[in-house]
RNA sequence: GCCGGGAUAGGGUAGUGGUUAUCCUGAGGGACUGUGGAUCCCUCGAGCUGGGUUCGAAUCCCGGUCCCGGCCCCA
């Protein structure tokens, strides 16, 4: 009572620390699997590496500090900045693409709820600078089947953003943000009255994000087409523009470069659709998948799952540029980050922790039982009790938590020999030698 | 940041201004100093926190903390 955790902060005994730990060996193994490797990287770092472009709402909800040499910090609130730092820091000169994955506590200042904690972890991965649709379909594909790898199947929306930008570079720069804000909290009356007011409404917003699956697919080509005409002298001009300052110019680029290419990136998301069919993921084309991170620049998807109450989104991910941001070579990257404590409360695992096997001694031979459990460690799980307990007492204990064998020692044991090995669930007892009893024990244990 | 519901032994709970705060479970010990989960006995252990009202507060009022649900945002 009077040491409280944190708020939105956690323990987990070790029944949940179990259950958490087998839900993700479970999905590791998947990664593994397609040929991710693990990295890590530090808890803290520059409050600059998350302000950079991770977006307002990011930033106002991260825990911040400055530590004794004056510098500003910050917990990382994600993942995917950090690991792009280190690629471009460590990794830029590897073989590409890079096939990453990292599973790491996350931290963000907001009012916890269900599903929603202050410290949470995240399992996700990126596959740095392969080419576009391919990498895209792999990344989407193998988040659909890490999840499966624990039994929860999502429903996936896949959207494509470079043609949500190229439709706002048409809408005056004053009011892109009041519409991104309509898509993104579907206010569809207001958006439309909104587009009408301005004068947008022929770009065919709205159409596109009413439409879903293979319409809206078809809509997005039809829109892109119609963007294209009378783009040459636009794109020429805001090229020129952006030409210049050395510092702004990455950032620029990444913005404008997107929007003028966006017909012949259409025909990419297009082939990102055929190959995640090929893949055999079942997903929903929508557009009006947004994100909140800025740096997402290409396709983006999100999964949902039943069962989590206002918090359903247990993946979000895409395409995006952020190694030319922190000084690196233009590379495109994808993927993604698995809400891994949303998942845990709807997986389904049993905890079948097996509790060790008891080494029940009499005082007078405390020593022996010390050596005897050394050895017999090398092969089983062994506890010895150490609270001082007469024989009956460590028995007691020993059923209380659970023991299915019991080996008991004491001084008619060591006189001949053989150890007393008793199962706790039917009562029998057998004498038995060391390795009798080494192999006995492998045998049950891993059986049961 | 906003709206609403909560907080009583380690866990789960009853009570609703009035002596020693209910019950289940748990933990420790004993009956049983070489054989356990049963039984019996004993013991331990609680009204989130700080104010206020009152002769008297776990109970009523206010602030804070934390939890839960929703909004927002996200994972």
């Amino acid at each position: 009572m009077i040491l409280q955790r944190p708020r939105g902060t956690r323990d987990f005994l070790p029944a949940e620390a179990w259950r958490r730990s087998v839900a993700r060996k479970a999905m590791e193994s998947i990664l593994v699997r397609w040929g991710y490797q693990e990295i890590a990287t530090p808890t803290f770092e520059h409050l600059e590496l998350f302000t950079m472009k991770s977006g307002q709402s990011v930033i106002d909800e991260i825990y911040s500090f400055k530590d004794k040499g004056g510098r500003d910090l910050a917990l990382r609130p994600e993942l995917t900045a950090p690991v792009m730092r280190m690629y471009v820091s460590e990794l830029q000169n590897a073989p590409r693409p890079q096939r990453l994955y990292y599973f790491g506590n996350c931290f963000r200042y907001e009012r916890p709820q269900k599903g929603r904690f202050r410290e949470f972890w995240q399992l996700g991965a990126e596959l740095i600078g392969g080419s576009r649709p391919d990498s895209e379909a792999e990344v989407i594909a193998l988040a659909d089947q890490t999840l499966r790898s624990v039994n929860v199947v999502g429903e996936i929306h896949v959207g494509y953003l470079g043609l949500i930008r190229s439709i706002m570079d048409r809408i005056g720069a004053e009011h892109r943000p009041t519409v991104m804000r309509m898509i993104d909290k579907k206010e569809r009356e207001a958006l439309a009255e909104f587009l009408d007011d301005i004068g947008a409404n022929h770009l065919g917003l709205l159409d596109l994000i009413d439409l879903k699956g293979k319409d809206a697919l078809d809509k997005a080509v039809e829109i892109a087409r119609d963007l294209g005409a009378g783009r040459a002298q636009e794109s020429a001009s805001t090229a020129g523009a952006s030409a210049g300052s050395s510092e702004m110019a990455g950032r620029a680029s990444a913005r404008t470069g997107r929007s003028v290419s966006a017909e012949l990136r259409i025909d990419e998301f297009r082939e990102t659709v055929e190959l995640l069919e090929a893949y055999g993921v079942d997903f929903t084309t929508d557009f009006e998948i947004v994100r909140g991170l800025e740096y997402y620049s290409g396709t983006v998807f999100e999964i949902y799952a039943e069962g989590l109450g206002a918090q359903r989104q247990i993946c979000g991910g895409g395409t995006y540029e952020l190694a030319s941001l922190f000084g690196g070579k233009e590379t495109s990257s994808t993927g993604f980050g698995l809400g891994f404590d949303r998942i845990m409360e709807i997986v389904q695992i049993e905890d079948e922790r097996k509790p060790p096997v008891f080494l029940a001694f009499t005082p007078d031979v405390k020593v022996d039982a010390a050596k005897i459990a050394k050895k017999l460690r090398q092969k089983v799980p062994v506890v010895l009790d150490v609270m001082g307990r007469g024989l009956g007492a460590q028995l007691k204990a020993a059923g209380s938590a659970g023991a299915q064998f019991v080996i008991i020692l004491g001084r008619n044991e060591l006189d001949n020999g053989k150890l007393t090995l008793r199962n706790m669930l039917t009562g029998e007892q057998e004498s038995l030698t060391m390795a009798q009893i080494e192999d006995t024990l492998n045998e049950r244990l891993s059986c049961l």
